[in-house]
RNA sequence: UGACCCAUGGUGUAAUGGUAGCACUGCUGAUUUUGGUUCAGCCAGUUAAGGUUCGAAUCCUUAUGGGUCAACCA
């Protein structure tokens, strides 16, 4: 059974999970707890927005709670349904389900409205009509106190009427908005007179043009959650400036009681990437990754096109923690969790992704047998399967050295290697072409080393054991081998343009990878283990013809280290 | 030269006045028909100085460092 989450002292709690209990225990808001997830319609998500997402839906899920969907759509200009959809899709591959139906700000814009007017008659809010750059020179600066508006004393009789004919479409954008009157001297540049309302003479992507006046964000969004009987408002640590405005409102506008909590916690910074939606943008449009889901980029479309689960990005999620200060995560811990994750899922398989041909002189030359090899070593549920296996084969070039190292224990001349679920090898000789590249590695095997086979010779201690193609069989596919986009750790913290560190081997293609006939029964977006090599997925471009995997991670490799070292 | 927020190993996060723990990374070693996995172990931390207290990572003060705030964006 289940504990209540009240109950489990041991687990630690984060912040804000300290806060929902102790609000729980003193049955604030009748004990309820109700999140929201408020993305603007303007962008696509990314792995910064997924962390929020867990924090929210898990919120609600530990302390069965609800939490909702909420689009903060205030901005036409801006906003796109294509988003909103792609907004939805992302949401729910990562596994939650919103409550109800997905909601909008914009279905509040008549309530909006009527507070709007309810500010204007009790003297706390006024139509101004100077222009933006007066607007920011009055409004002084975080150390010099604002000067107020020459408008700001007009009657409340006088501001109905001109905000009315704001709605009424009788002005141009900019020419005129609606201010609450706050404090123009206050330390919080948000106090000082903030903006309610502008004229924006442009269509909604669900209002139509029903309207040419829309709410600021600040008008909007606690009086939204007030509206949903939000509990616990959760956003970023920049929105901290923004609380005594966000309370003030819902002070200014209903009664004293029930009041949404806008709590800030610090966003993910994730290495070797950018977050910032200014950047993911340039590099899409200026082709240096091939869209907003491009395997390299963050996006969550570009993660789940990577071949990550939804699995393991909660587990990140859960692994990062939230807090209030400002935090760097290290890219490896994602890996860590995706490997994790497809290291018991994933079903393996033999690719040699780059081919060198392999020749036993001492075997049959029109023979072919069937070997048996595990699915999953990690889950024996997922059974065997054959392969075939004849006197031709393909082998990594990378696992066989004419002069090698001492450590190194794949294949040399005259050395012995087994060939994972068939014979063991031992190198006779290799061919060359005229530029001295090995074409070919002749070997002849030990016939009575079959594994599998019980025999003494099957059982033999072998330190290298590589994986093979038979070549009869092989099917040729692509592989894009995926690195991190930038080489370096905060390509957005430096002096100079990010682009500058833009990793130029984030992507390498590879069309000449020879793949066991298994592959054939793939689909889409399957995840398996290229055997040693990582992890990788079938690419929405991959075709029956012509079969694509994008490699999602690599498996760790000690080797590399070593050889890197020497 | 203002207000607000933050400060624990390389990174992230716990310890809620009472033994500074966990994870990732890195490094050893064992096991292994994946140089994967698994297992065992190691390195490494309370920004500083005062104060309160029997006792401070935790409370107070000051300093230092970092962040946020001056869109008719959210």
């Amino acid at each position: 059974m289940d504990k209540s989450p009240l109950e489990e002292k041991t687990a630690s709690l984060n912040f804000i999970e300290a806060l929902i209990e102790k609000d729980i225990q003193n049955h604030k808001n009748g004990g309820r707890v109700h999140t929201r997830f408020p993305p603007e319609p303007n962008g696509y998500l990314h792995i910064g927005h997924a962390k929020s997402i867990c924090l929210n839906f898990g919120l609600a899920k530990k302390y069965n709670g609800k939490c909702n969907l909420r689009f903060d759509d205030t901005n036409p200009v801006k906003e796109d349904v294509e988003y909103v959809d792609s907004i939805m899709e992302d949401v729910r591959w990562l596994g939650f389900e919103w409550n109800g139906e997905p909601l909008y700000a914009s279905d509040y814009f008549d309530q909006l409205y009527v507070w709007a007017e309810k500010m204007i008659v009790d003297g706390k809010a006024y139509v101004d009509e100077q222009t933006s750059e007066e607007i920011a020179a009055q409004k002084g600066t975080p150390t010099v106190p604002g000067k107020e508006s020459p408008f700001r004393n007009r009657t409340s009789q006088e501001n109905l009427d001109l905000f009315r004919r704001m709605k009424a479409g009788e002005f141009n954008d900019g020419e005129k908005i609606l201010r609450a009157k706050g404090d123009m001297a206050s330390d919080n540049m948000h106090m000082r007179d903030p903006i309610m309302y502008r004229i924006i003479h442009k269509e909604h992507h669900r209002t139509g043009d029903k309207w040419c006046i829309y709410p600021m964000y600040d008008f909007t969004h606690g009086q939204s959650d007030y509206l949903e009987g939000i509990t616990h408002s959760i956003c970023t640590l920049e929105f901290e400036v923004h609380r005594p405005l966000y309370n003030w409102y819902l002070d200014q506008l209903v009664e004293p009681g029930y009041r949404p909590q806008q709590i800030e916690f610090a966003r993910l910074n994730l290495s070797y990437t950018v977050m910032s939606k200014r950047k993911l943008l340039e590099l899409v449009q200026k082709n240096y990754v091939s869209g907003w889901d491009d395997p390299r980029m963050p996006t969550i479309g570009g993660i789940r096109r990577r071949g990550y689960t939804p699995e393991a990005v909660r587990d990140f999620a859960d692994r990062i923690g939230v807090a209030k200060r400002d935090n760097v995560i290290d890219v490896s811990l994602m890996e860590f969790c995706v490997r994790e994750d497809l290291n018991k899922k994933a079903a393996r398989l033999m690719v040699v992704i780059d081919p060198v041909k392999l020749v036993i002189e001492n075997y049959p030359a029109e023979k072919t047998e069937w070997v048996e090899v595990e699915n999953n070593p990690e889950d024996p549920a997922s059974g065997n399967r054959m392969m075939p296996f004849s006197r031709e084969i393909f082998i990594e070039r990378d696992d066989f050295m004419e002069e090698a190292p001492k450590k190194y224990f794949r294949l040399t001349p005259g050395g012995e290697v087994r060939l994972k679920g068939a014979y063991i090898i031992k190198c006779t000789g290799v061919k060359k072409n005229a530029s001295g590249n090995i074409i070919e590695i002749t070997c002849i095997y030990e016939p009575e080393s079959r594994s599998g086979s019980g025999t003494e010779a099957s059982q033999r201690k072998i330190k290298g054991t590589l994986h093979w193609v038979d070549a009869k069989n092989a099917l040729p596919v692509e592989v894009r081998l995926y690195d991190r986009l930038f080489n370096h750790e905060d390509p957005g913290g430096q002096e100079d343009d990010f682009k500058n560190y833009l990793n130029p081997d984030s992507l390498k293609i590879l069309s000449n990878c020879m793949a066991e006939p298994s592959v054939k029964t793939l689909k889409i977006q399957d995840r398996v283990q290229f055997q040693r090599q990582g992890y990788f997925c079938v690419d929405y471009d991959s075709t029956p013809e012509k079969i694509i995997f994008n490699r999602t991670v690599t498996l760790k490799d000690t080797w590399a280290k070593v050889a890197a070292k020497e």
